[in-house]
DNA sequence: ATCACTTACGGGTGACGTAAAAATC
DNA sequence: GATTTTTACGTCACCCGTAAGTGAT
């Protein structure tokens, strides 16, 4: 058996035509590469090399292993990185979401709950996330209705709940219970484009308004600096909230969004710490 | 990097399902696979194993570097498979012959001049045989004319000389000095089926004989139990002599075939010893 | 004189085997 | 008690680097 390190040794060599460059790059000593061309030869038993004085270099059949060590050095690193892959597969989790409130309500948990290197979230619509979670694309989705499954945990563990934010000057800002969507009907609104599954809910019940879509970070900015109305949750407004702004809840009855966790029986245990955080927060 | 000696002990495990097997199997103690496998976690940093107490199975992470650790692993095979395959390559030589006579003549000289393990003889006819010389398919032919190449060494070699033999009880056998053909024409004889161009021959000049053609293992016997005519020549005729029979050169001019080797110009200094062993003969 | 390869020599890492312990069946 | 894995420990192989040697340019 050739050890990889003598192959990789031999190709170095090869790539670079004489022993002490490759010693160079290989980082060991030019003696040590001429006992291990020397160490291939004698184990193969042929001569792989025109030894001269001072030059060696490669003959017919050492230019035929160099190919072959090629490839098998090839098979090794692909071995590595499909390990490493596979490595950080393990340190993944997928988040699918019908939208985004789940994140910014536990979010931090999910890192202090894992050794996670990478969260992936993901907002798509509820069918979706329900495949992709029986696929195992996803490791866990917030959906907005009870699933029943055999291999599937389903759980309700939140609710949001939609509130108008108008400046104080607004004409509707007096209502301090509360208003219903039809009331603001017609108005223009900054909304963010990543809302997920309340996208059909402002739209159904604000048929006649018109959205102004804008991404999260860009989003405080322009309401803080802006007289348009735009909405929040309960879950948002901790990191939205605005003096010059006045917030209202919406007393519709879709203005309440209930979030259901589900994830494979079979993680129960992976997610243990994570599920026990969340679901007693 | 992970060395070619941990795969094979990793593959053989796994082949066997436990590590004092696998111990007994690859020659080492069972600790040293213990060692191994846990160099390997090392490495990768991933587990690969389900430790219990008294037993170590293979997780997914360890199923899947199996896969790729056979992949590396033939890839080494075959590798050294192709070598072995060059270095055989390198010691054999292949011969190609219109007629017989010189691998009788000189077929020793071929094991000591070279160290041979193999060699390959054919017999073809001459177009063939020079075809497949300048595509070194053959290191060296014989064949019965002089061939003019810029790149084709061709020398006259031999004469091979061709003997009646009869039962001196057959109404030629007085006829000491020789005999033409056409003395005997329309006999049988018992005759080689391996004589190249000598075929050609013998039916041009003979064309109202019947030859009863056998192969060399069972010629000589056959011959000697039997009153049919048949033939030898002077290089063939040390191995076929019997007292029960008479020699009659043949005394045709086409009855002596000269032999001319050929070979590369570029292969000369490989044949060295050989060429001045038989040209010297 | 410099460069490139080889040989010689001494040192340290690490892979090995033996022995013993721990745990399961 | 037998089997299997793991840990401990001492030994030895072997791979390495330094230094010196040999030719070639």
């Amino acid at each position: 058996m050739i050890e990889l390190y003598l192959l990789e040794y031999l190709v170095k060599f090869h790539e670079l035509g004489n022993l002490t460059k490759a010693s160079e790059q290989l980082y060991v000593s030019q003696p040590s590469l001429t006992r291990s061309m020397q160490k291939i030869e004698n184990e193969l038993g042929i001569e792989l090399f025109n030894h001269t004085k001072n030059k060696i270099t490669f003959n017919e059949a050492g230019e035929l292993l160099v190919k072959y060590a090629q490839n098998v050095l090839k098979a090794h690193d692909l071995m590595i990185e499909k390990m490493h892959d596979y490595k950080n597969s393990l340190s993944t989790i997928s988040i699918g979401l019908v939208a985004p409130g789940p994140i910014f309500k536990y979010g931090n948990f999910l890192y202090t709950s894992f050794n996670l290197k990478n969260v992936i979230t993901s907002i798509k619509k509820e069918e979706e996330l329900i495949e992709e979670l029986l696929n195992e694309k996803q490791t866990i989705i917030f959906i907005n209705h009870l699933f029943d499954d055999k291999n599937i945990v389903c759980k309700k563990c939140l609710e949001e709940k939609l509130f108008l934010s108008v400046p104080k000057s607004h004409f509707v800002a007096g209502m301090k219970n509360g208003i219903y969507f039809k009331d603001i009907d017609g108005q223009s609104f900054l909304m963010s484009n990543q809302i997920g599954s309340w996208e059909n809910i402002v739209q159904k019940h604000l048929p006649n308004s018109k959205f102004f879509l804008e991404n999260n970070d860009n989003l405080k900015e322009l309401v803080n600096s802006s007289i348009i109305p735009s909405f929040v949750t309960n879950i948002t407004m901790n990191n939205r909230l605005s003096d010059e702004r006045i917030y209202l809840p919406f007393l519709d009855e879709d203005a309440t969004m209930p979030f259901y966790i589900a994830y494979l029986k079979k993680n129960e245990s992976k997610l243990e710490n994570f599920l026990k955080t969340i679901l007693n927060y």
